[in-house]
DNA sequence: CCCGAAGTGGAATGTTGCTTCCGTATAGCG
DNA sequence: CGCTATACGGAAGCAACATTCCACTTCGGG
């Protein structure tokens, strides 16, 4: 990287940058938007105002962790659903993929925890909504190969997105004690039998 | 109401607590923890001194409008399923029961915006956890007389739990632009062809 | 090795919202 | 009506955080 004044990027500049991205994912990951800017700057080992130089408002860095967490899993599911064969495996990479990000980055990924108009709703917001347009192409599909049984795919689509939340998930976790992987064959088991 | 002085209870004093709760109640209910107590004050139309002598902390005051909201709800819910016929009809009155008071209570029912740890988790945890036994009983009864296909019922229950909260009845009745009612028969035919 | 630009840490500041305190107002009682 | 116990309002105190600022350090270039 070149510099205004024609001088390289310091070393410590970027090394700093990382830290304190690493730090803030972690942390937001794991606890949400409640952490402080203290908090982040002590596990990233430096100081708030080195946070500050290079993001204006703790709401910028949240925003640019949230985006780039949110942005991965839309491309990881965009893939998933890409190389599954039918309708049926697209709905199943769909949960099993979804499920699988959520046992990360729990708080990251969940509108329950942003505070009404908070934050990086805007993140999930597309995150869902993208989730919510594969559904609603995946059944409307299923629905003309005639895998899935009739009735509204919007409709269908949205109840379906509601059980691939990572509020969801947890509790199903802690009810069944298994993992992603499991978690997600109930669920499908229970979406396809409600939609076949 | 006898003083510990030998003295009657004062009008105002009485009044003003009725005033508080309401106060409380409509805010919470609308705006979730967030309100401030001035707010709460300024609506009830007395000082935040007034309300700290009834309510020796914000937590305390959310706890009681809580309780009363989720206690009351319970109640409704336990009501409509002791006078449902069979159990496909409890199932369709819970949902009904419980999207019909969505739709006022939201915040105060919604487990998504209490921070983490907080405040009146305990009450909706009682709530979420007899509806969640109820669709448990219920179930299985289903599956004692026919009406329901086989299926670990403790799984099921979960799930549906899952779509009974206020968030998804916010969504469906966006989607849908219908109320309780319509969101309500959406998700039962969800439900119960996924059951049945 | 020295210089200046740029970066750094963390104390200081500002803001917001809960909670306490106290001078004033009011209800019940005689 | 006057007296006392009690309640009242809202200003003041306090605490938790976000954000700003600046004396000091460190890096890259020559």
């Amino acid at each position: 990287m070149e510099q205004p004044g024609g001088r390289r990027e310091r070393r410590d500049t970027v090394r700093n940058l990382e830290r304190v991205l690493e730090a803030a994912s972690e942390l937001f990951a794991e606890r949400g938007s409640g952490v402080t800017m203290e908090q982040v700057a002590r596990r990233a080992g430096v100081g708030v105002g080195t946070v500050y130089r290079r993001f204006p408002s703790k709401e910028h860095l949240f925003i640019a962790v949230s985006h780039a967490v949110c942005d991965d899993t839309r491309h990881c599911l965009q893939q998933a659903a890409a190389t599954a064969p039918d309708p049926r495996a697209t709905l199943v990479a769909l949960v099993r993929t979804l499920y699988t990000r959520c046992e990360e980055q729990s708080a990251l990924l969940d509108p329950s925890q942003s505070d009404a108009e908070c934050i990086n709703a805007a993140q999930q917001r597309e995150l869902y909504a993208a989730v919510y347009q594969m559904l609603v192409r995946t059944i409307s599909e299923g629905q003309r190969t005639g895998v899935f049984a009739a009735g509204d795919p919007s409709i269908r689509a949205a109840l379906c997105t509601e059980l691939l939340t990572p509020r969801a998930f947890r509790h199903l976790a802690r009810l069944t004690g298994g993992g992603a992987e499991q978690v997600a064959e109930h669920v499908t088991a229970f979406l396809l039998h409600g939609l076949e």
